[in-house]
RNA sequence: GUGGAUGUAGCUCAGUGGUAGAGCCCCGGAUUGUGGCUCCGGUGGUCGUGGGUUCGAUCCCCAUCAUCCACCCCA
């Protein structure tokens, strides 16, 4: 070995952006297929937009005084000095593509999302540099029945993914813009006669987003912020009247919420409704999905004004969740049904021509044929370690016969003997009355 | 961005100022076409990376990278 060899670095994974390993991507899977079927029963349709956006989408609809915007984002200029950042969440992109293709235009819309977002922030359990979010958006209807619609959306998935007594819904109300904006002078001069007890975080906070500091996790301040001023007391009547309107379906639908006067969104586009999801079971990243009403946003960027709700969960967090509470169903883990074994290389060629066919005739089963050739005895050790619940045997005395042997690997069985013309019917009886089981 | 902890085989981890071990995994074997249990043997590590101290460092010091936890932020 020369010295420009032991030089050589390791290329490894950016930091906060992870590998999908084959040992969980089938978790993964699981999740996903729960999202599609569900977003296809409630009528929402999915849109793919790119993962690349002018840099002035998202500081214009995120905010630009954020800290997503100010010190999250991936941006670069491209050969042509545009600036371009990688989307650091999916609403505006959403948004930008349904004005862009004039779906907003005198109808409504409802969609879903999913994929990679990109924030630079520092790595930790739940929270990474690229993650994924599964995003439903509703266009252009203003009462309170899609807000509570959505939230029955995300209830469900809860429901199906058994996750439903591990999490709990928060609510509140942001008011209109303009009440929002009285209420935060009033917040802040709250704040300034008891700045001395105000924390660095909270001190920094007073001028970007002042709403924030009410979330804040300083006991020594919460004395203070019990007595501040409520958002709920300074709402508007449309915006009190449209709460109330929600609370009523949530509470008619049977969805338990909590009222959290605290409740902030980070993004400056928000207006009325907010709610989060939350959970207990995985430390500080306790939120598991978020959201809430925008009905600004179209027409800051743009377009005419529309009514728009919606949300985002992270796609991590959940699987995590899922995994730490032992949710997920064995048979959502992709094991194998079949491992077709021929037993020297001279089966090989039946072997396969077998697989294939039973492949053909049926398509559900999970199949796998051995291929690598090796002893007999390592070929069955791979069968059983293979996780398949069958073996087909192959070898010389089949083959003279026109038969399969159907070896039981997980269970105490004598194996059988079939004749190649039967065996699909004996597969196919085996292998669904052992699913509905 | 701030504070703290950790980094030895694919995985989980021992260990010592004189260049390393266990268990699991993987491969082979224990009579011919039957795996799982047992037994035997074997592959595999520049001790995260780069410097420094030292006759000599995996062990001490510094830096760096990564992971984890809390803050911040947020899904």
């Amino acid at each position: 070995m020369s010295k420009s060899d032991s030089s050589k670095k390791k290329i490894q994974a950016i930091r906060g952006m992870n590998d999908l390993l084959p040992d969980r991507s089938a978790l993964w899977q699981y999740f996903e297929g729960k999202v599609q079927a569900l977003t296809q029963r409630y009528g929402y349709a999915e849109i793919r937009t790119p993962i690349v956006e002018q840099t002035a989408l998202f500081a214009r609809s995120i905010g630009e005084v954020t800290d997503i915007v100010e010190k999250e984002m991936y941006t670069f200029e491209d050969r042509n000095g545009d600036s371009l950042t990688l989307r650091p969440e999916g609403t505006a992109s959403c948004v930008r593509a349904a004005m862009e293709h004039g779906l907003l235009h005198n109808q409504t819309q409802r969609l879903w999302y999913q994929g990679p977002m990109f924030r630079h922030e520092r790595p930790q359990k739940g929270r990474y540099r690229q993650f994924h979010q599964v995003g439903v958006e509703a266009f252009g209807l203003e009462g309170p029945d899609i807000d509570a619609e959505v939230i029955l959306l995300s209830a469900r998935l809860w429901r199906e993914l058994g996750l439903s007594d591990h999490v709990t819904l928060e609510l509140n109300s942001l008011g209109s813009s303009e009440a929002r904006a009285a209420y935060r002078d009033k917040l802040v001069a709250y704040f300034e006669q008891h700045r001395d007890q105000l924390d660095e975080d909270s001190l920094r906070r007073l001028t970007s987003n002042p709403l924030r500091i009410l979330d804040s996790k300083n006991p020594d301040m919460a004395p203070m912020l019990a007595d501040a001023p409520k958002l709920m007391d300074h709402l508007d009547d449309a915006s009190r009247e449209h709460f109330e309107g929600l609370t009523a379906l949530l509470q008619a639908a049977g969805i338990d919420y909590v009222i959290n006067p605290r409740l902030v969104r980070g993004l400056d586009y928000y207006g009325r409704t907010v709610f989060e999801w939350t959970t207990t079971a995985l430390g500080s990243q306790g939120t598991v999905c978020a959201g809430g009403r925008y009905d600004g946003l179209v027409e800051q960027l743009g377009g005419k004004p529309t009514p728009a709700v919606g949300f985002a969960m992270g796609i991590e967090r959940l699987v995590l969740l899922l995994e730490t509470l032992e949710l997920v169903p064995d048979a959502a883990l992709g094991e194998l049904d079949l491992y077709v074994l021929p037993m020297d290389d001279v089966a090989t060629t039946q072997a396969m021509l077998l697989a294939e066919r039973i492949r053909s005739e049926l398509p559900e089963l999970r199949l796998q044929l051995h291929c690598g050739g090796g002893s007999f005895k390592s070929r069955i050790k791979k069968a059983d370690r293979s996780g398949a619940r069958l073996a087909l045997l192959l070898g010389e005395d089949e083959l003279d016969a026109g038969r399969a042997t159907l070896k039981f690997l997980r269970e105490e069985r004598e194996q059988m003997s079939l004749d190649q013309g039967a065996l699909i019917d004996t597969l196919a009886s085996m292998t669904t009355s052992d699913e509905r089981a």
